[in-house]
Order: C-alpha cells, then structure tokens, then sequence
DNA sequence: CACAACCATATTGTGCACAATTTAATTGCC
DNA sequence: GGCAATTAAATTGTGCACAATATGGTTGTG
C-alpha cells in the first residue's frame, strides 16, 4: 500500500500542472499579442488600465499582484511605447498615476478577439472554464492566506 | 444583453486566474524551498531526477517543458551545489547525462514534508486536488496542441 | 519648526523563460 | 571518404518576478 518512492513525483505535484498550464497558455498568447506589441504581463497591465481608466503603480499592483520592481520597469516600457502616460500628482509627489495614452485605447479593439481564441484552445466548455476559474480564485485566497499566517 | 464594455476583463480571464495561482503557489513554496537551498524550478529538476536518476538535458526538457537556454545555466547552478553532476556521454558528446550527486540524493528526505504543506495550504480535499490536477493537464494538453497546429 | 516614522516609487541584483544564434558532434547520402 | 543535413547543448539578449535597498515626499508628534 505504501509508495515505494521514497519522495514526491513530478507528475502527482498539482503546482507542477499549475506551472505547466500557466506556461503553455502564455505561450499560446505570444504570438496573438506579438501582433499588438505586447508581452503578456504587459497586457494584463493594459486589460486593468482599460477597465479603470487610471491607476496608481501600487493599484496595479494590488490588482495583478505585482510590486514596483516589476511594474516600474514595465510601465517605462508601455510609455515608450507610447500606450500608456505615467504622470505624478500634483497634491501627492510619491504617486504615480498611469493613464492610457490614445494609441493604447485604439489597441483595445485588437484585444477583442484573444479571449475567445484562448478559451476555445484550452478545449473547455463556459461552465468548465467558469469552475476552474472559481477553483483557481480559491486556491490563490486560500494560499495567500496560508501564507500570511507564516510571514 | 450585450456586455457594456468594449473589450476584455481581467477578472473574467482565465488566464489571469492561473497566472495568479501559479505566483501563490510558488511563493509559498518559496521559503519553504530556501531551507532546501533550492528555487521552485531547481525543486522541479530535482523531482525528476530523483525519479529517473540519470537524464540527459534534453528528456529533462522534455518532462518539463523547458529548454537547454533555461536548463543549461540552471543545472550549472545545481552542480555548483553539489547536488547534481554533468558528465558528456562517452558514445555521444553531443549530449549531456545529469545525475544527482550524494548531497542531492540526501537532499530528497527534507523534500517529503513539502507536498502535504502545500496540499493543506491550498484548501481543497484529495479528491478536488485530483480533479484540479486532471483538469490542468488536460487544458495544458488542449492549448499545446492547438499551438502545434498554428506552427 | 524639527525630525522621526511612514509611504510610494525606483533601483539593483539574481534567477528564471524563451527566442535566436552559435558551437560542436553525429548521421545520411553520394 | 567527403560533405550537407541534423542533432544536442550552450550562449546571447530581452523581459519578467521578487528580495533588498535607496530615494524622495508626506505625516504626525513634541
């Protein structure tokens, strides 16, 4: 009845499936946003920035949970780009709020169509892909709180 | 009907659902990882080596979907360590063979705790885990496939 | 007002991922 | 045997993630 390996396997890991899945549906975005100039953390950013019109950095990063040294960096690259303005309050000098430039709100029409491409590869009907997104909310929650009673 | 907004939402992605599990999960396993002296990705090529015990660069890849540019300063990281080593086949110098070196193999007893900390951590039972699993390497299968089929 | 505590962002350094290229060895074909 | 095609790793360059630290601005307290 016991397992004669003496340790974990690869392939009984959930995180190792985890890992897996996350990688091939970033690779499987690559080339669709190839075609609008981003990569993909770069469109998560422009997806919240879309919906919210302006966001502080540490807004963002409260929504795609990321910290400055990711996102300063990142936001440099879209304004170079010229998708996105980055611009310090005036009653506030430490924040930065970001906003969509023009040519960042005209890209939004190619980011249309992505969703549904994804969807349709991972070979998922709406009421499985709904569930597994519920899964994955609560498996983030319930281990972000793990960890906050450790730290 | 229709939705109101004009493009795609970040909490309706099932792509960002994963993306922010797989960060959660990491990071968990993150401090744990440290007493180990080890990154997740060194974790993960030290799970399959402990299974297979020699593996060339290249099936290495294969298992986990990653290739020499991420492998090969990886694995000479983990030589470093001690805890593999790297030796050029006699009949084919073309290819590398990794085996895991006796402070590798030492290293597995500290690796057996870390599956249930994670398991618990993530708040589902066996059986949702299994199907959790099941689904992602189904969704992992679907997308590379369908990448395959783009070329 | 001075100044400590705090806050938001930026910077630095390490280690993945991955595309593209390079290097070196092997195989296939004539 | 000679040589093009193929194969396996390694290298180079870019962009995340994230820890640790630095910078500069704001707030609270005496």
């Amino acid at each position: 009845m016991a397992a004669q390996e003496a340790g974990p396997r690869l392939d009984d890991q959930v995180c190792f499936a985890l890992y897996a899945a996350t990688r091939a549906v970033t690779a499987l975005y690559r080339p669709l946003l190839d075609d609008l100039g981003l990569t993909y953390p770069q469109y998560l950013v422009m997806l919240a920035l879309w919906e919210h019109d302006e966001l502080a950095v540490n807004e963002l990063g409260r929504l795609l949970h990321l910290d400055s040294g990711t996102l300063s960096p990142l936001l440099k690259r879209l304004e170079k780009l010229e998708l996105v303005e980055r611009r310090r309050r005036a009653d506030d000098e430490r924040s930065v709020r970001v906003t969509v430039a023009p040519a960042g709100r005209a890209l939004r029409a190619k980011a249309v169509p992505l969703p549904g491409v994804v969807g349709e590869a991972m070979g998922l009907d709406e009421r499985q892909l709904d569930e597994l997104r519920r899964t994955l909310r609560g498996v983030t929650e319930s281990v972000n709180d793990y960890r906050a009673t450790l730290g």
